[in-house]
DNA sequence: AGTTTTATTAAACACTGTTCAAATTGGGGG
DNA sequence: CCCCCAATTTGAACAGTGTTTAATAAAACT
């Protein structure tokens, strides 16, 4: 009928991108689709397809956003703590559990959500922040326990792994960051103890 | 046309489960389709359902077999050393991180998939083989290190979510469990480390 | 033999991501 | 000022999904 609507009220990636997300944090990946989202914005299918290649590239497009705020956090806490002695390291393994748990949506969407296809959107985004993990750990790292780097490499990830590991426990539950903010201390305290 | 099959041709639970097994282990759970069990049975995809109530309860009732194939490998670890001291305690952990990476696919169809509905039928499954490591893992740190068993629960559980990290990772890679060894090993020094 | 139960089928329903020819609008060049 | 072209949107279509259901035939029981 109308095949083209007037300029003033085109459609944008930024608008799609806002829609997206609202949806995506409130469903899923999975529990997403294409005509929601078009449905939302008054818009056909198709016309998303003109903006993104795919529901893959939607979605990392959206998930860029979140990768770049834990980058911040992690910056954050090493700015934030004055020497990069055992506190800082405590400080930065509790941004991380944190971050997951109090957006654990997008935590979800960032490091659990595996479809075909999207693995070559997120792969970097993941590295990207990994890589912020890793610096930080590892100047901690040298100062408190002057190992060298190569073996600095496996430690790290390791510990990474890890806390991985508990949040993405969490990320499922229905308790909030303050909940199990004691379970996570002992985790931590546990990983501490075992890195001296 | 022939809507009921010769009795020695009739579809039992057990073929169902066999060539389901096959297709989730070879293609995981969002890629095999009812309608391609059936295929390969031979059958429509109706009879299926005649069966099992839908597909969640086919596909538990297949992780089934592997839940007691891994407790069934934690009751080893626990009758095979001698007694209950550190190394009890490395054998259980490498056991679990060796089950994961030696049934890639299993490990993730069993504990990293969530699927709308699925939760009701693996939640006892996922419950009775924690259960089975806590108690292998409890005896084992009161011998260790005295401490009260209120102390050892919360403890024993961000354990296992930090194996359960380790395994999560590298069930997602083409790495074997030999290529990893090394580094499963780091990982259980530094919480055995931790623990002492 | 007649009746009931059990097992199976095919078709249908309501979804999904994605593609594509067609259609209309807005802007730039003549 | 007009025309054409490029940009943008549409809706139908395709191939797939899990699941439901009426019909149906074989088997089992009486």
């Amino acid at each position: 009928m109308t095949p083209r609507k007037a300029v003033e009220h085109e459609l944008s990636r930024e608008r799609i991108l806002e829609v997206a997300r609202e949806q995506f944090v409130q469903h899923g990946y999975r529990d997403v689709s294409m005509r929601g989202i078009a449905k939302e914005l008054g818009y056909s299918p198709g016309s998303l397809y003109y903006h993104f290649r795919e529901k893959a590239d939607l979605f990392s497009a959206m998930t860029a956003e979140d990768f770049s705020q834990l980058d911040g956090l992690l910056e954050e806490a090493v700015s934030t703590s004055p020497n990069p002695g055992r506190d800082r390291l405590e400080l930065i393994f509790l941004s991380f559990i944190r971050f997951g748990l109090e957006n654990k949506r997008s935590f979800e969407l960032m490091f659990l959500i595996q479809e075909p296809g999207l693995d070559c959107y997120t792969t970097q985004s993941k590295m990207g922040s990994y890589e912020k993990f890793f610096i930080a750990v590892n100047e901690s790292l040298q100062v408190i326990n002057n190992t060298d780097l190569a073996k600095n490499v496996e430690l790290i990830w390791v510990l990474f792994l890890s806390l991985h590991g508990f949040v993405s426990f969490y990320i499922h539950s229905d308790q909030s960051f303050d909940d199990i903010a004691k379970l996570a201390d002992l985790h931590i305290q546990l990983l501490l103890r075992g890195l001296m």
